[in-house]
DNA sequence: CTGATAATCGCCCGTTAGGGTGATTTTTTT
DNA sequence: AAAAAAATCACCCTAACGGGCGATTATCAG
């Protein structure tokens, strides 16, 4: 717990089950250092007020009923990327924690973890941690590899809209002054450019890029 | 008729109806320029005796009793390319034409034609000519445009094993020294074939070659 | 036997590509 | 406002590429 403690993690909370969700809010007011700011039984309501209130970070329920959990903190993290997520559900669901996870929740809690866990993995998370069972951390690692494996072949993902611009000039047979002819832009912008290509999908020759983009279409 | 009448064209006839064709011999034997060497009534003997009688042009049953009369002609023809085979059909087999003139036939007769356009047609033969009706000639026209383009869409075919395989890592991403080095050659004759490829496929650069060959794949 | 094709190699020469290095401007994010 | 990322341009230099032109050998069909 290194959390500056001179101003109360603001929290809100997104839980359809009115009974889970006093809780929560009781559990939150009644701890020194927390302010529950706001709850919300459904998303849309959620989606509209959070930004507004502005709370440090979100206790999401992933199974709402409607728009789901993830959804909801999506609409949420768009509108102000700076409040931090996390899931809540009753069950390890396998299938939703990496959906939630590459979604941009920062956490991942039981519903039944202990009063006292709950408000350290808050500060966990204020303080950049990622609160998850060991269980499930295990599965996230495991499926953060297979999506870099994913992401390491289909590197185009990470270009600029510029350099997928040059690359597709590039596959189609098109020399760096003709690129430039066409983009209105210096052979050598082309070339910059093209650097930056080959370092982003780690080829050293034209033609190797041209393959992973053709590849990867 | 420009054809040389000093020697009489030699004929043979592959077609195991009986009647039909001792009907084809005895027009052939009665017509001064035409001389019938052989008849058969089945692909194996046609096949074992034709190379030795030399004829210089077949009439062929399109459907003979067991071996039909494309793998026939395909036989006779891989014995001696120089006799020219003519299908017989009884009617206009939409699906065998193409696949005789492929496979090395000359021309297409009806058995129902006359026998005045039946001695015409041989002469046309060996005068180079491909006598077929004007429907199937225009269906084989149709055949034969849909070969091209596949041809040309699928140039890789022109190219010789060597090639393929000198294309195949350059679409790799290889250097000409490396290419060489992989097949034990100088890096000068890599670049000899790659210009034949070009040429062949019609490009310019080693990116277009790859993307053709990217393409169809 | 002769011609055609395929595969091999060499040299000259100009163009293109790619690495190194650095810089300015604009846009986006913090 | 400050920092980071994206886009822009420039210069030097070596290696790779591609065209032109020619040549030898082996094989295979006519």
């Amino acid at each position: 717990m290194t959390t500056n403690q001179t101003q109360p993690v603001r929290v809100s909370i997104v839980e359809d089950d009115d009974r889970i969700r006093n809780m929560f809010i009781i559990l939150l007011e009644g701890a020194p250092g927390f302010r529950c700011v706001s709850g919300y039984s459904n998303a849309e309501d959620a989606i509209t007020d959070i930004p507004a209130k502005k709370p440090d970070i979100v206790l999401m329920d992933i199974n709402l009923p409607g728009k789901n959990g993830i959804e909801c903190m999506k609409a949420i993290r768009e509108a102000d990327p700076q409040i931090l997520v996390v899931m809540l559900t009753v069950y390890e669901d396998n299938e939703r924690i990496f959906e939630s996870l590459a979604a941009g929740a920062s956490g991942y809690l039981l519903k039944s973890t202990s009063p006292s866990v709950i408000l350290e993995s808050i500060h966990d998370v204020i303080d950049g941690g990622a609160p998850m069972s060991a269980q499930i951390a295990r599965k996230v690692v495991h499926s953060f590899h297979t999506i870099q494996k994913d992401k390491h072949q289909n590197d185009l993902g990470s270009l600029t809209s510029r350099e997928h611009e040059i690359l597709t000039l590039l596959a189609s047979g098109y020399m760096y002054k003709e690129i430039a002819g066409k983009l209105f832009i210096a052979k050598d912008t082309v070339k910059s450019h093209i650097r930056n290509i080959y370092e982003k999908l780690q080829v050293r020759t034209r033609t190797e890029a041209v393959i992973k983009y053709l590849d990867n279409n």
